[in-house]
DNA sequence: AGCACGCCGACT
DNA sequence: GTCGGCGTGCTC
């Protein structure tokens, strides 16, 4: 009886899933989530079998052409997940799977085009070049021919030539672009006494040949199997000659056998044992243990969300959960935002252990890539650690997932198909799997604690800060006082070593009210307070932070006299300016005013958009402070490759006194010297026309307040704002984050934003705006209607609108929103073209 | 994605 | 009349 499978083809264009029969060489050998060779069409493609129907579900199958690899591409756990997203994300299973597999084997089907005899003289343009080039460099490749030829339709003019048989073609497919690393190995070949005996006899007697060769005769009779050749010479000092020969006399077997690449062989790392855990982390590690050893018998745990305050030692508890997943012979990925920001993170994780952690990067060869994967799917890594792609490892003994930092934007893949959020599919995988998902963050998404408050998660909170940095700060201020400088200026914080608490507090933050500071006639944009406190840290020797939320800032209107800011009567969400239309637009739902002349708050006239760069504060700094050292850590100077590093270890080694950033700098760096944070405008983000927006400011003004005071020197966070009395802003100055809570979910519940309502976006994009409008209006009925069909009337459509970023590569940008119970299931099986569609979006930007 | 098919205007 | 532009539909 022929055997049939369901094959996921590799084009991630493709959607659906295609059977294929298997020819009787095959029979057997074909597992679930093997990687195979199968016709497509012209083409030859790779694909995954993810089924065995018993019937196929067309009369005719082709049958499967090759497998491509013994081993299974993707274990059965990994083939749900990719079904389970396929689902969740109106994604096809293809692209789901394609998420999965091993990096660079991946290979795109292509045609060799081969010249046939001499070529006629009536030809065209095109086919004459294309035909030349055959000639000159015989039979091409497709892909070839495109780098050769670009721009170019050379293929219409292929198209013509092989209906006249001058050309042929034949489907090919590449070579994968990665291959195992092979390294030379060698082992004794004889008994150990009869390499004794030929110790003596191995070269003249008194030449350093003869030292050499005993030298690797006696390091192979220590060891008991083959060993890389590069360790035998650092041991003996001997070289390939010397084994070559020894090999011929029969005392040596030289051979080969696969190498990994490991990103880590090179990092240095120090073994590290686990800390005895404070009161607070031991109440939480309990929980998290219950969790674990239940999950391991079997019972579904739900999933944890661990709030912890930055410094109170979450990652402690995740070290001692990844402890207790290897010891039960379990395996562990741990989620992590951006690698290259948090090298402290990774090197606690190598450290503690050593030789089980693998890890992935952004700056990883596609060969370490490769290999990484490789050796998880062997059972080699008991762990790995990497940003969102490393969910996506193939471990079949899953047991721990840790997703640190989990409110982080970087979670959420908004570019390419599927879209999805890494910190919604570990939920999801670690259900799948029987496994622990382990949420931690010091400003969780107000959407996740309420998922804890419902009983959906297990919500978990340490709320004390531990002290870092003990010695290194010690030195420190040992050398400052050296030099003569005070550094127990932070007054109150400052406290001596010997009467340090195991907790410290978080830093102090001042709101500075900028309306007043403009009555008072100061129109830079520092504040006296800052001025002040900004020259004092300079004089004792210390180190700031000027933070700027710059994200489109230019378009965000407010006036200056009362800090209002006008909102889109329907959605509450900030309205913006678009210098094309000269209006007022809602992002949201498309609404338009004029740009009042008078604030409607105070009828004051000093209403209008806001707009300053890292550039003018760095030069405003330096002006008023000549010969002060600045750094700017933002898009412009990280461009280049390295340059993340490059910026901080200059300010780290002390090379600058005020580094001035966006976003990034609010990331989990850790700098001891910092003792001032201001914000330049901490109002900004909060101009965003997003419902996140009041959370993503509460996040990014809490983060960027705990990089100051992270040490026993102290620190003081100050605030700029145009509206002090914003909840947002209230509540991120005392560190209240129940509060802000409070107020966050109220806000949402009013509005029926999530998690109150469940949104699906849909997104058009073209290079031309008319047709991008018309698409969207055009869609908009066709919603309109389903919704009527299917009387859904508690789903609200909201739009079109341009998108905020409204043109990206050159392609205007519009928008529709679907806000309901599931709107997502509406748009499932429907045929939407073009339209990118995202399922609970974290930013509708 | 590729590649076919089919329809339309522009030239040898 | 054919060539080549492009929109549409299919690949087990």
């Amino acid at each position: 009886m022929t055997t049939f499978v369901t094959v996921a083809v590799n084009v991630p264009q493709v959607s659906g899933v295609f059977d294929y029969h298997l020819p009787p060489e095959l029979e057997g050998k074909v597992r679930l989530g093997h990687l195979v060779l199968v016709p497509f069409g012209r083409q030859t493609v790779q694909g995954v079998v993810v089924d065995f129907p018993a019937q196929p579900s067309v009369p005719e199958t082709r049958g499967v052409l090759e497998l491509v690899d013994p081993a299974a591409a993707l274990t059965s756990l990994q083939i749900a997940l990719a079904s389970q997203m396929s689902h969740d994300c109106l994604a096809s299973l293809a692209a789901c799977v394609g998420l999965m597999l091993p990096p660079g084997v991946e290979q795109q089907a292509d045609l060799l085009y081969t010249l046939q005899g001499p070529t006629p003289v009536d030809l065209t343009k095109t086919q004459i070049r294309l035909a030349n080039l055959l000639s000159q460099r015989g039979p091409l490749r497709g892909q070839q021919i495109d780098r050769l030829l670009p721009r170019l339709d050379w293929r219409s003019a292929a198209r013509s030539l092989i209906r006249r048989g001058l050309v042929t073609t034949q489907p090919v497919l590449p070579s994968p672009k990665v291959k195992p690393k092979l390294g030379r190995t060698a082992e004794l070949a004889c008994p150990i006494s009869e390499a004794e005996a030929a110790l003596p006899v191995l070269a003249r007697a008194g030449s350093n040949a003869l030292l050499r060769r005993q030298a690797i005769l006696r390091f192979l009779m220590r060891e008991p199997g083959p060993v890389d050749v590069s360790w035998v010479y650092a041991e003996s000092g001997g070289s390939l000659e010397d084994l070559r020969l020894l090999s011929e006399r029969g005392l040596v077997r030289l051979g080969e056998s696969e190498v990994w690449r490991d990103p880590l062989q090179q990092f240095d790392f120090q073994p590290s044992q686990p800390p005895v855990l404070t009161h607070d982390q031991q109440v939480v590690w309990a929980e998290v243990e219950h969790r674990l050893v239940s999950a391991a018998v079997g019972q579904p745990a739900p999933p944890v969300l661990l709030h912890g305050v930055t410094g109170s030692g979450k990652t402690e508890i995740y070290l001692h959960a990844v402890q207790k997943t290897l010891a039960s012979g379990k395996q562990a990925i741990v989620l992590v935002p951006e690698i290259a920001l948090t090298p402290q993170t990774l090197r606690r994780f190598v450290g503690r252990f050593p030789g089980q952690v693998g890890v992935i990067h952004s700056k990883l060869s596609a060969g370490e890539r490769y290999d990484t994967w490789r050796r998880a799917r062997a059972g080699e890594l008991g762990l790995v650690v990497g940003p969102r792609s490393a969910l996506f490892t193939p471990f079949d003994r899953l047991g721990l997932i840790v997703v640190d930092e989990c409110h982080d934007d970087s979670y959420y893949q908004s570019e390419g198909s599927p879209h999805y959020h890494a910190r919604e599919i570990a939920v999801k995988y670690a259900e799948i799997a029987g496994a622990v998902c382990l949420m931690g963050s010091a400003t969780p998404d107000v959407a996740s604690v309420y998922q804890g408050r419902k009983g959906a998660y297990q919500y978990l909170q340490l709320p004390a800060r531990i002290l870092a940095h003990r010695e290194a700060v010690q030195a420190q201020i040992a050398r400052l006082e050296n030099q003569g400088a005070r550094p127990h200026r932070a007054a109150d914080h400052y406290r001596p070593f010997e009467a340090q608490a195991e907790a410290t507090d978080l830093p102090p933050v001042e709101i500075i009210d900028m309306r007043e500071e403009l009555k008072s006639g100061n129109r830079s944009i520092f504040s006296h307070s800052l001025q002040s406190a900004l020259a004092q840290v300079l004089e004792q020797g210390l180190q700031a932070i000027l933070f700027l939320n710059r994200r489109g800032s230019a378009t965000y209107v407010f006036c200056r006299d009362c800090g209002y800011t006008l909102k889109c009567p329907q959605c509450e969400i900030p309205l913006t300016f678009h210098e094309t239309l000269d209006h007022l637009l809602c992002h949201y739902c498309g609404y338009q005013r004029r740009m009042p002349a008078k604030c409607p708050a105070c009828n004051g006239s000093r209403i209008r958009q806001f707009g300053t760069g890292t550039q003018r504060v760095e030069s405003d700094v330096q002006a008023l402070f000549p010969g002060v050292r600045t750094l700017r850590w933002d898009h412009e100077t990280t461009r280049h490759k390295g340059a993340h590093e490059a910026i901080l270890s200059r300010f780290i080694a002390h090379h600058a006194d005020v580094l001035i950033g966006t976003q990034m700098l609010a990331k989990g760096l850790d700098l001891p010297l910092v003792t001032l944070v201001g914000v330049i405008l901490a109002d900004i983000g909060l101009g965003l026309p997003d419902y996140r927006a009041g959370e993503r400011t509460f996040q990014v003004l809490t983060q960027v307040a705990g990089r100051a005071g992270r040490s026993p020197l102290g620190g003081q966070v100050i605030l700029q704002t145009f509206q002090p009395e914003h909840y947002v802003i209230q509540t991120a100055s005392r560190h209240d984050y129940t509060a802000f809570y409070q107020r966050e979910i109220a806000f949402r519940q009013n509005q029926v934003y999530p998690p109150f309502s469940a949104l699906a976006r849909l997104e058009y994009r073209h290079f031309d705006p008319q047709r991008a409008a018309q698409a969207a209006q055009e869609m908009a009925v066709r919603l309109k209607d389903w919704l009527e069909e299917e009387g859904r009337r508690s789903t609200r459509l909201i739009g079109p609108a341009p998108c905020f970023f409204a043109r990206i590569a050159g392609q205007y940008r519009w928008h529709i929103v679907l806000s309901g119970p599931d709107p997502a299931s509406m748009l499932r099986g429907r045929e939407l073209g073009e339209w990118r569609v995202e399922v609970n979006p974290p930013s509708l930007l």
